[in-house]
This record gives C-alpha cells, structure tokens and sequence, in this order.
DNA sequence: CCTCTGTCGGAAAACGTATTCCATCACCTA
DNA sequence: TAGGTGATGGAATACGTTTTCCGACAGAGG
C-alpha cells in the first residue's frame, strides 16, 4: 500500500504505467473480459493495482458501459418495520447478485415518489423497486414514467401495488382481511370498529374492504370506521377518538403499527387490550408477538416479498407477471374466545 | 411528452438539437452554471428537455465533475429497529441537502464491511457513514481505508464507534449502562445477570462493562454473564439457557432486541417478566413501549444520531469531532420496586 | 518459403456530461 | 470612430472507463 500524496485516486492509466502495460490491457485484466490477456502481463497489472489501492470509478464504469451494477429502492417509511424488512430482503437478494442498493423514502406523498422515480431514472439503475402502495388517482402518471424507464431497457417490480405495467409481487389483502373477518366472527365477535389509513393507499383500502365483506357474509355491518394516519402515533390518536363513540367490540385496524397504537390508548386510558375491547391488525410484525396481549394479526411474509420482487425485477422479462404470496390468520390472545 | 421509439433515453444532446442550441448551452441552462444563458435560449431548452422526457445521466455527471451527489450508507442489519431508525435519520439528512443515499448492509462480519468499504469507494460518494459498532481488532484496516478515501476528498462520519479518524457520534454507552445500574440498585435489585452479544462489538462491550461498573460502586457483582447473538431469537435461546442456572432477580440484556427476546422465552416458560423476573434493555426502540410490562431501557436518540452523522460528515472539517449525545435512563414496569 | 489462422497488445474512439477556451457581437467611453 | 469591455454562444477537450479496430507476431499447413 505506498500511499500517494497525489491527494486523488490512482486512475486505471496509473495501474496500467504502474504495471508498464496500456491502459487496454490493463482493463482486460482486471474484469476479464472476452479477450484473453496473458497470464504474466495479468499478473503484473493485479499487483499493481494492488500496490496502488486501486478501486475503480463506478460512475466511469457506468457511463462507459451504458449500465450500472444498482438497484434503486423506494419505499414509504425505511423506519417502519414492514418496510425496513422488505427492504432487507431486497438487499439480500441484490446483493446476493453482485448489485448494490440505492433507497429513497417518500414519506408517503406521491408527488414526491414521483420525484424521486425521475431523479432515480437519472442513476440508470439496473433495476427499481418500488415498495408500498400508493394512491390511484395519480397511477397513470406514475404508469408513464416507469413506462419510459423500461424502453430504455430498465427493469421494475413493485411491491404491493398491482396494475402497474411490470412485475408485481403482491398479498391477497381483501382476502387476507376477509378471512380474518371470519375467524373473528366464529369467536364470537359481533360489533366491529376499523382504524384505516388514508384512502389514497390501497392497501388500506384493500384491507378495509376486504374486512367489511367478510363481516357482510356474517350479515354484520361495521359500526365505526376512523380514517387515520398510517403509524402508530395515527392509530393512538384514532383509537382515543373513537372511545367515546359507540360500544363495540373490536377493533381491527388495517396494520399492526397502528394497532399497536391503539393498544396503548387502551392501556392510557385505563383498559385492559383483549379484555376491555379486542383488537386485531395485519401485518405480522416482529413486535405483534411481543406487546402482551399478543397481537391477532395476518402474517404477510414481508421479507420474502422483498426478495420476490428483486428477483422478479432482474428476471426482467417485463411482463407484468403478478406474484401474490399467501397470507396467514394468525389468532393471539388480544381476541380471545368470545362468549 | 413524446414517446421515442429509440429504445434509450435522451441525451443531452438529444435536448441540445431539439432546442437548436449547442451541448454547451444545453448543459448550461440546465443546471444554471457560473455563465449565464440569454433567457429566451434557456425557455428553449427547458422546453426541449421536458418534451422529451430528459433525465440526466448521473455517471455521466460524476465523471465529468469528478464527484457524486450520493451518500454511502453502511448499516448491520436494515431489519433492526436501532439501525433502521438511524438509516431515517440519515436519508432526511440526505433529501434535505439534495443527495440520495445508497445503502448497504454488512450482517455484523467485519470482513464484509471491509469489503463493502472498499466497493463503496468505487462509487466515491459524496460522503461515507458507517454506522454500527464493529470489531476492535482490524481497526486499523479499516482506518487506513478510510484514510485513503479521505485522501482523495471523501468525506466520513461513523456513528456509534470511536477511534477512527473523522468525525463521530456516538452516546455514552458505558455511562447510560452505569446510570441504569445505579437506578436499579435504588430499585432495591441485588442479584443481577447479564446478556451481551458478540464480544467483538464495541457497542456490547460498553454496555456490559458500564453495568458491571455501576453494579460495582454498590458492592455487587454479576453473578452470570451469557453472550449471545445481537437478535432477538439471541435473546430468546440466551434467556432459556440461563433459566436453570442461579437464583437471579434482573436480567439486563445490551440491547432492547435481546431484552424482548428475552421476555418472550420468561413467558414461554410460564413466568411473567417483570414479577418473576425483572428485564431492563437498551436503546428504547418503539417496541419498548408496547410490550407488557413495558420495558425499563436507556433512551437512544438514534434518529438524531443519524440526522447528526450526515451533518458532521457533509461539514467535512475531516477533524474526528466526537459529538455525544445524550441518553437517558427510562424506569418502566418491566423493572418494578423490590421489597 | 509463403500464406493463412489465431492470439495478444496497444492506439483510438466511444459513453454523456461539464468546462475551458475562443469568437462574436453589442455597447460604452474617449 | 477606434478601442475596450462585458455578455453570450459554440467548438473542443477533459473525465475514467470499455470496446472496437488494427497491427504484430507465432505457429501450422501447403
């Protein structure tokens, strides 16, 4: 390692005179491309660039290349750990690819993901993930944009969003939520409230909906609904609310962040969860089994869904093939047996 | 915005003939450079780019500028709330100041960090944040990586790990542990046992040695010690593993992580966390909160860690600065009054 | 001995952008 | 009106790679 007091990176032509090859060569050596280079002048030039601490610009690479070795990930809320685990599964999965993963979280504001997919198409990304639902209103926009991005040969896959032309890798919300519905009505469940996020996210609505028609096969309508937003904070404040309001049984809120949430208004108010008033959620995050009582809740395989999707991006045949991974009702002690 | 059958994106170029300037001209009333550009040929170009739909290359922009808009982001584990929280931190910090954030995620091997290190190099990002505690043996490897990144005019900042040349933020790891010593022993505990990870991270280490040292001004010892995974499954097999052992009324596990864990396996084996047997953490994550009894931690501002790091690596002094933040003992249910 | 074929090295062009340098032009001052 | 000055546009070059193209050379077959 002879430090160079150059004060910027040594070059490909510095390993190259280091090594007393051209510069040709010295590239051929080092990614072995489909020409071959003798096994000595390879040699010479791996130790140079050794000697030299030699690390090669990527942005060159890229622009000489016309393609880079990143994914770009977009997701709502990195903090959020339905996101963060996704995105732990799209890491691995890049990473098991040799890619590196560039991320930007959009807050939830679809003028900024929008945004962000322009700048992103600038990085000319071998792939971008988009993670998280968004609203409807703006999808032909959105449509376009990526529309644009893959005529210039880059790939998508989008998480949870179904009807965007690409890969999609998806749940069965309504029927994860309706099946949740059932399982809750044969505890013996009759009076429901739902905690929904904003509207403009269909997973909220998918759920919501989806959570109703299963109560309607039961002949049961919900009796209060709270539109709230999508973090834990949301779900405390929509809880507080609603606790004045009618009486009712159970909550079900459209994700466990939220219904998290909710447990602690209980609790700040003085109720016990479970027993005081049920509560469900979806999601299955690693926190549902832990707060007491344990969370009922839809398993939604969050990490697989991440590695899915990467996976469905770098096949890359472009077809908007849909994935949909199954769901699980999962019944813990914060709705007991009712009756 | 006229679709081009080209197959690939616009170039500058492109823009430049459609608005019947120059390249030159182009690229000047695009991103409004020290010269100026009449107003009328400026409207030309924005025009021009817009109707086609222009993005610039980035790689092409960081090897003609010699630099990058992007920040390197070097986590544990994305999945983990600690690092998930901090990695928020650091991508507001990031947007804020116009540049995106690459991530990448080491899986606590030191060597991979290494390596990754090296990769990121490659991309010569704006700046550098490591964030994670990693080993003490091969510091001074990863100085002179760091060193040499410096040296071509990067810019780092690591969080959580002192000792390496540039700035850092850290808290005081071994004092917080100290500080809830102090707090449990005022509790009335005596009996202590410890659940610390990889003797490798730094961050374990503190944390153990601050509460033995705290633990220490009273007179008492740990009376066992289990190492084990940084997880929660760590925490969980920890937990199981010492429920044959000594007659011990707290467990402190280094992290919250753990300590959840931890209390799961107290229920799974028919005890109750907190009447049974005390557990008290660290970091306060959101979870901490939710859990019943509720979790006595020290609070970790890991979000303005983040915040903090990519100020202190975008100030770019290149000093190692050591800003401490604060933390804070929270005494919850999880550790009630003895006797 | 001559040509043909295949291997290997280097010179040069290409990638898409920023920027330096030069030319032009209008305008102002003396 | 000559000369200086500031604004503005474009040609050319630089950035650090990869890749195409060409030439040199060695060995094989006739």
């Amino acid at each position: 390692m002879t430090e160079q007091g150059t004060g910027s990176s040594p070059t490909l032509l510095d390993v190259a005179r280091e090594a007393g090859v051209s510069a040709a060569t010295a590239s051929r050596a080092l990614n072995g491309s489909t020409r071959t280079v003798s096994a000595e002048k390879q040699a010479l030039v791996l130790e140079a660039a050794k000697r030299l601490g030699y690390a090669p610009n990527l942005s060159a690479q890229a622009t000489a290349r016309g393609s880079t070795k990143t994914v770009a990930l977009i997701v709502h809320d990195i903090a959020d750990p339905y996101f963060s685990s996704i995105a732990a599964g799209i890491v691995e999965g890049a990473e098991a690819a040799g890619l590196t993963v560039t991320m930007a979280v959009t807050g939830r504001s679809p003028e900024r993901e929008l945004e962000i997919v322009s700048i992103l198409r600038g990085h000319r990304p071998h792939a971008i993930v988009l993670a998280g639902s968004r609203i409807g209103d703006d999808q032909e926009t959105l449509a376009g944009e990526l529309r644009a991005y893959q005529a210039a040969g880059g790939r998508v896959a989008v998480v949870s969003q179904p009807g965007l032309p690409c890969g999609t890798v998806t749940i069965d919300n309504r029927g994860g939520a309706q099946a949740l519905a059932d399982a809750l009505v044969a505890r013996g469940y009759r009076r429901f409230a739902v905690l929904r996020g904003p509207d403009v996210l269909h997973t909220s609505r998918d759920r919501a909906d989806g959570f109703a028609a299963g109560l309607a096969h039961a002949g049961i309508e919900v009796i209060d609904t709270v539109e709230t937003d999508f973090t834990e904070d949301g779900g405390h404040a929509a809880m507080t609310a609603l606790l004045g309001g009618d009486d009712i049984e159970l909550v079900f809120a459209v994700n466990d962040v939220m219904a998290i949430g909710a447990m602690r208004a209980l609790r700040d108010a003085g109720l016990v969860p479970g027993r005081d008033l049920a509560v469900a959620g979806f999601d299955d995050i690693s926190a549902a089994i832990d707060v007491t009582p344990a969370l009922t809740t839809v398993a939604v395989p969050t990490r697989a869904m991440g590695l899915r999707a990467i996976e469905l991006a770098l096949a890359g045949t472009g077809e908007p093939e849909l994935v949909r991974l199954p769901t699980n009702v999962v019944l813990r002690e914060s709705t007991p047996r009712r009756g």
